[in-house]
DNA sequence: TCGTTATCTGGAAACTCTTTCCGGAACTAT
DNA sequence: ATAGTTCCGGAAAGAGTTTCCAGATAACGA
């Protein structure tokens, strides 16, 4: 805790290179725990990943001192590879597509992940950074389709990106027996106001 | 699950008088499990809520057989209490201001407690419920207030109560680090649309 | 290639909560 | 008052997480 050595996180920031094993392990880790918390959801055992991942608890600790670490770090893999995939489409559609398929990449993800919304919302200060590294991961994207869409005159912009990232990110959290498209429903609502609103009053 | 004995939770229904300390005990735990909730976050040991309310954790499990439903109880009463807000509100102010009241009150209700959201998203099946006792308790207050709002010539109906229960649940649980306001503003937008869209296409 | 050194690994043990259990106390009805 | 239930309290069992460290393994210089 003094100087040289307090680096928490796994990810970027190299003080030191890891050794291979380490990294490699670290690899199978995340896999896993991707896998077991789909199937089984945040809360399975920890021996349950690490038996996937083929190894002992004590390498999950070394490399995830806390068990909100291992869910932190799946969930920012997931938040990048959803943001690697806005150029891609900025690069194959229109404007207008492009956004509605990057929303809806967004949404697919905020409502599969039920590990995601049950993070944000469980008052564990592990998962306080989370927002904003949504946030500076997500914003950018978001805000490049939204400033394409709303040139091309296909959208009028009324609000931010963040508000709109956050707003879609609550509306589409799933919740027990809700009609499958409730969330959709909603964002659509709020993207209606966006795009045919005359601003009220 | 046959026919006269499945009774899980605790209100309502009298199979049978409970004995009176029994009764007061419940009380108790009900009082230091909201108190302590609201303090130390829905994760705190049993132990410190047991200790509030005087009495030993056997007593606790024998009301609340698990953990969940303690936490049930206590978001249950919670909603009952909303509910219960909404005649005085419609008695006591026009029908606009009623609604616009109570959706506060309601905002408030969620934005605070921080345990509701986390409940709702756990994934727990526990907790499966609570949305469908949310509805029933909630709807036909929101409803009325709505209806009464309508006939009134102050707002347009454009999305059912349960829609707009939801939506505003969903928005304003409370995310690490977001402006205060967050959640109010975008209830406003969406009320926005209610009472003056012209729906759109 | 080999020795040296820092780093990493596995799993046993310590801990922290939750949940079960049951002897004895307390309430209720008669 | 007495019998008959129903409850209470806290010890102990379970379930999961986190720590710890002796031994294994990679990295690197000679």
């Amino acid at each position: 805790m003094s100087d040289n050595t307090a680096d928490f996180g796994v990810r970027d920031r190299a003080p030191r290179r890891l050794r291979t094993d380490a990294r490699r392990n670290i690899e199978s880790l995340l896999e896993a725990a991707k896998t077991v918390f789909s199937t089984a959801g945040v809360d399975a055992p920890a021996k349950e990943i690490t038996d996937l991942a083929g190894v002992g608890v004590g390498t999950l600790y070394r490399h995830f001192p806390q068990r909100s670490d291992l869910i932190k770090a799946v969930i920012e893999r997931e938040i990048d590879a959803c943001a690697d995939a806005a150029p891609a489409l900025a690069a194959a559609h229109e404007p207008g597509v492009a956004l509605a398929k990057w929303l809806d990449r967004f949404t697919a993800f905020v409502a599969t992940k039920r590990g995601f919304a049950a993070a944000l919302h469980s008052g564990d200060p592990a998962f306080d950074g989370l927002p904003g590294y949504l946030m500076q991961k997500l914003g950018p994207a978001l805000e490049s389709l939204l400033d394409a869409a709303t040139a091309s005159g296909e959208v009028r912009a009324r609000v931010g990106a963040q508000d709109l990232l956050y707003a879609v990110a609550k509306l589409c959290a799933p919740m027990p027996d809700e009609e499958p498209d409730y969330g959709r429903r909603m964002v659509a609502l709020l993207v209606d106001g966006l795009r045919s609103g005359e601003s009220p009053h």
